[in-house]
DNA sequence: CTTTGAGATTGAACAGTGTTCATTATATTT
DNA sequence: AAATATAATGAACACTGTTCAATCTCAAAG
């Protein structure tokens, strides 16, 4: 029975192109102006048919979603996981964490500022296979530089790693939404990666 | 010349209309459910009238904003104003962010998730100006913690005032984009709170 | 080899959107 | 009473997401 192999391949092919081309469309001109007719145009279909692959266009932005943390959020993390110290490579994962947000202020927004109302419990777990991978890893991380001598035994690995966590991704969504214009700095990048290093020296200096 | 003052008394009549019924809207029905036309037709208008008082509708939403923030932010500063302890001060200010936030997420996008894009300078400073007064204040709080003892005197306060704000606007647009769902934790909102709790503690021992 | 039937694909249609602008109504000034 | 200025209209334009009857394609059954 190769020929329905066949076919679900055939259908996973649009599914893709239907991906790529409104990653494509997202990235270049934003969540406003990616639109059912533009994604079906540029890949040379008529609209309806992205309604035999998705739901709806929120449908269509989760999916793209799952993409973005697979490729990008595990990517941040395998890039540091060499680094032998985990002090350092706690405090590189968050520089990188910011550099990302502020590189890629789109791919940003897709995963962490979009609003996805999911109903649907499937989804929500599928949704946040990836997320809980990432903050496993930070707990592990948290937990490593308990057991190096870092930091103190009685911390809760679960409220730092939120700490950690909003701290960076605070500084990363005020940044790309222009927010940080209040303070009449010459170097927004420049202010915000300072104060994020006071903010590292005051984690070391406060769970040692 | 009492005339061209009453006319213009009229017409601000008319945009003070537009925008609370703007605002009713955008509160009870969200950023994507608030149109021009709803609006018109509440107020009993034609959708053109609002062309008449904003160059389009994201200029409609930036005075929103203004209000919101105007209202809200110095509201928050207010209510604690009257607290003796800086160090208090500062951290109750923190907690009723917070909760400003989780209570009103609508309010709460309007002033900080929001994309506006800010092409006019003179826009741009009226923008800001509640913001800035907001993080001066902020700021103001934290010389007061130096002076008082509770804070080293070599900080910055300029750094640390951008930590501090990150950490809340983190937490809540976190907690109101969904996103601690990855926590598979019972009570959100009371991780949440602890987790700051913690992060205050830090904040004191760190910068003591 | 033709008929059947299931799935993929279409594109017109619906109800909505932001925005513009020539036209009309209203009220003030000459 | 006529001229003028402004407020307000609402139709029109070019879009949006979504639906769905109709069509097309092509493997399977007779």
């Amino acid at each position: 029975m190769g020929i329905n192999e066949r076919k679900e391949r055939e259908r996973d092919a649009v599914k893709d192109l239907i991906l790529s081309a409104a990653r494509e469309i997202f990235l270049s001109e934003g969540y406003e102006n990616t639109s059912i007719r533009k994604i079906a145009t540029k890949i040379e279909y008529s609209p309806g048919i992205i309604y035999n692959h998705f739901k709806d266009k929120n449908d269509l932005l989760l999916a793209l979603h799952d993409k973005a943390f697979e490729c990008k959020i595990e990517a941040l993390f395998l890039s540091v996981q060499n680094m032998p110290d985990p002090l350092e490579r706690l405090q590189a994962t968050g520089r990188g964490y910011i550099q990302y947000g502020i590189d890629n202020p789109q791919d940003y927004e897709l995963m962490f500022i979009l609003s996805c109302t999911m109903e649907a419990l499937a989804v929500k777990e599928e949704f946040w296979q990836d997320g809980a991978m990432a903050i496993n890893m930070l707990k592990q991380n948290i937990v490593e530089c308990m057991d190096a001598g870092y930091f103190r035994k009685d911390i809760n690995p679960d409220e730092i790693s939120l700490i950690l966590w909003s701290q960076v991704h605070g500084l990363v969504s005020l940044h790309n939404k222009e927010r940080l214009n209040i303070y009449a700095m010459e170097d927004q990048k420049a202010f915000m990666f300072r104060s994020y290093e006071v903010f590292l020296s005051m984690i070391q200096k406060s769970l040692s």
